[in-house]
DNA sequence: CAGATATCAGACACACTGAAATAA
DNA sequence: CTTATTTCAGTGTGTCTGATATCT
């Protein structure tokens, strides 16, 4: 049997082949996809000077009033440590206003500010454009599957 | 009508709910589903001292036989700076070797070890039950039609 | 006292950029 | 001269740990 030798250089252009082990693989699939929601979604947001949590803080804020920095995290998911950092960035744009909770000192209230509040109808029309971007490959009833299937991958389950 | 409050601190143990733009959005399941798999596999492959890289990189040399670092980028999708750490983390652990091609000095051919596919058998399997573990709240015809939207969802057609 | 809150400093993985050295 | 390969030194984002000061 001939040796194993280097891979002829592939004429440039043409996409190399997937090893077998990776094709189907639904973990790689998945971070494939996320990737490409991400750069989506991140290129929509980068043009309104905005990346995705400002969205979801925003998105709390509009939907349930004002709220503590830990109330925040817990709805957005978003991580107690990097919340500071993204309200320092909400309240430069002067999106949300951060002041101390008079009923409880160790908290601060988060309130979205009109300018905020126009923010989110902007990122609203973004986002709507990504998800129809991202999801163009599919036809709609695909589409509602697709929700369908991840909902039921990353609800419960696993506590 | 009332003044918004900032919300009563839940009861622990309660989850708070989601805000409804995030809901049902696709590219926050994705990315919360890629997260999962992330997880899932990531606590796999560290109890075998490896990271998903390693898989892939193991995988396509097993399957195609030595190529160079280039060729690995190309056929992994990691990019060609990452590369360098990923092979010596393998190289370390004796899994691949480094040597120069004669034919093109420029190029280093990257071949894997006895050990190294001892390693990838092993990582088949973990990689299995991760999968398992991943899809566990799907039916089978479920799974199924996941990885198919998936594939259609980052198959081309967005070049 | 136990527990929650806001903040900071930093680890780690991943995707990616830019540039340099070497060789085809 | 142009292109490809390997490597290094960074950047940026996202998740997450651990510690600290403050307050209930």
């Amino acid at each position: 049997m001939p040796a194993e030798r280097p891979e002829s250089p592939e004429p440039p252009g043409v996409a190399p082949p997937v090893p077998a082990r990776l094709d189907g693989l639904p973990s790689r699939l998945l971070n494939l996809a996320a990737m490409r929601a991400d750069r989506v979604v991140g290129e929509k947001l980068a043009g309104a000077d905005s990346r995705r949590w400002h969205y979801a803080v925003l998105a709390v804020l509009a939907e349930s009033g004002p709220a503590s920095q830990a109330g925040l995290s817990r709805r957005t998911g978003i991580y107690r440590s990097d919340m500071v950092a993204v309200l320092n960035e909400l309240a430069e744009r002067r999106h949300v206003e951060r002041a101390p909770d008079p009923d409880d000192r160790r908290r601060n209230v988060v309130t979205v500010t009109p300018s905020g509040r126009r923010h989110l109808a902007r990122l609203d029309l973004l986002i709507a454009e990504a998800q129809r971007e991202l999801l163009e490959p599919l036809t709609e009833p695909q589409r509602g599957q697709l929700v369908e299937l991840l909902t039921r991958l990353t609800a419960g389950g696993h506590p």
